[in-house]
DNA sequence: GTCTATAATTGGATAGAC
DNA sequence: GTCTATCCAATTATAGAC
């Protein structure tokens, strides 16, 4: 019943909740590698060795930090997915719905500051970046279910959209949001001055929302220059043709 | 006259360009902290103490990369915007065209296996997500006097676009650019299987021109929720009202 | 469960011969 | 310019007392 939050609150947690917050705070500002389990036992005034007896080893404390954060993370997404297609009684969705129930639960967790939620939000744009098979296993395993849950949602919302190019639109999505949560005030480069302080998480998603949906709903890119739409061939070419447009959207999500 | 090309061609390079070429491969596959001196000179057959000899410390040599192939980039992604604005005589440009001008260069250089540019790209996707001072200043300064020609030809293209909605704009596309740059292979997560194998950069680009220029343009946020673009107050807010429209773009860059 | 002490390895950098 | 040999700092991980 009790909330149990997560952040260092106050001083006296148990050994293992303090490495986890301390983990948290050291790999999202200097990186897995750089960040050290000296750094970041000292932060946690814990002892060196407290590490390994919780976890075994770095990269198995890598992996807690993220099962900790993601099932709630996800969870909150594929609610949030399935209250939309209860509402829609087994019309299709639209796509900002969608792009919202995914990119919301980041976005809010972002803004918690108190339980330090922007600060795994900030590590977890910097695993998307990561290229060591443990972190990419790590978030495949993370990810297979919502994004297949969601990757269908789209494929509803979107019949006139071939399979392929719907991929690759969530890759650009997902890319255009890991890049704004990497925090990697990036924004410098472009946004020189004011901008990058005065923003407050919540409207960079009311900025990035629009942006998502349009370049979802874009005209396709084979069908000729100009703005209108093919609707042409795709729609007999995918996948599950004649799958169900019922409420059973709950069953069978392991197949990838 | 001679084209100087960097790959390892052959076996009998100087020293310097060896270490280089090995440099970037293991740079871009395992990241600057985990792709030692070690590794790197083994892999390019020098000595280990050459790397000092020739760049001076690992973070220099990491700078020389960058500059030997930023430069040739920039210049021509200036050079195509350039060759726009000449066309276009004075009237602003078209997204499309600028969009094109700024990531088209990128693109190329991925496709460019045989001179190894798909290498760096992958590299300058991985220097995108680092957190390191260094890094993150040797990227600024290279890029600034491109993100600011491109900016100011988007917010000529877009007069009603405010200066910071713009700004974040193109930041999102950097993002969604850099995270399919970046190529870590994370499209493993949503396009499962064939896709990711069978897909050549050039196809890559004309996927993503079409979702990027349609999310510059999208509708503005604020002005409610639909279709309905707002022209109202933001025109009189930015800056430099009466600047030039005629043919003098190259002058004065500096000024940031 | 927590601590000290230390092992075992690896990293970047340098000195100095050639 | 290139090489060998080495230094020195820092890391993860473990053994064993308490």
């Amino acid at each position: 019943m009790h909330p149990k939050k997560y952040p260092p609150s106050g001083d006296s947690l148990n050994t293992r909740e303090r490495i986890l917050n301390s983990a948290e705070v050291l790999f999202a500002e200097h990186g897995f590698e750089r960040a050290s389990l000296r750094a970041l036992t000292a932060a946690a005034q814990v002892n060196l060795a407290a590490v390994h007896y919780h976890f075994g080893s770095k990269v198995a404390l890598i992996r807690a930090i993220f099962e900790r954060r993601l099932a709630p993370l996800n969870a909150e997404r594929l609610g949030e997915l399935d209250a939309l297609e209860d509402a829609a009684r087994g019309r299709p969705l639209t796509p900002a719905g969608i792009i919202e129930a995914f990119f919301g639960p980041v976005l809010r967790m972002s803004m918690n500051l108190e339980s330090g939620g922007h600060r795994f939000i900030r590590l977890l744009g910097r695993a998307h970046a990561e290229s060591r098979p443990v972190i990419r296993e790590l978030l495949e395993s993370a990810y297979v279910e919502v994004v297949e849950r969601f990757r269908a949602a789209l494929y509803r919302a979107l019949p006139q959209m071939p399979e392929k190019e719907l991929a690759w639109r969530m890759h650009f999505m997902l890319g255009a949001m890991s890049y704004v949560i990497a925090g990697t005030d990036a924004v410098q480069l472009i946004a020189s001055y004011e901008v990058r302080k005065s923003e407050h998480p919540e409207s960079v998603m009311k900025r990035i929302v629009p942006f998502l949906v349009a370049g979802l709903t874009a005209p396709l890119p084979d069908a000729g220059t100009a703005k209108t739409r093919r609707i042409e061939p795709q729609i007999r070419t995918r996948g599950e043709p004649r799958s169900a447009r019922g409420a059973e959207r709950r069953i069978e999500r392991k197949a990838a």
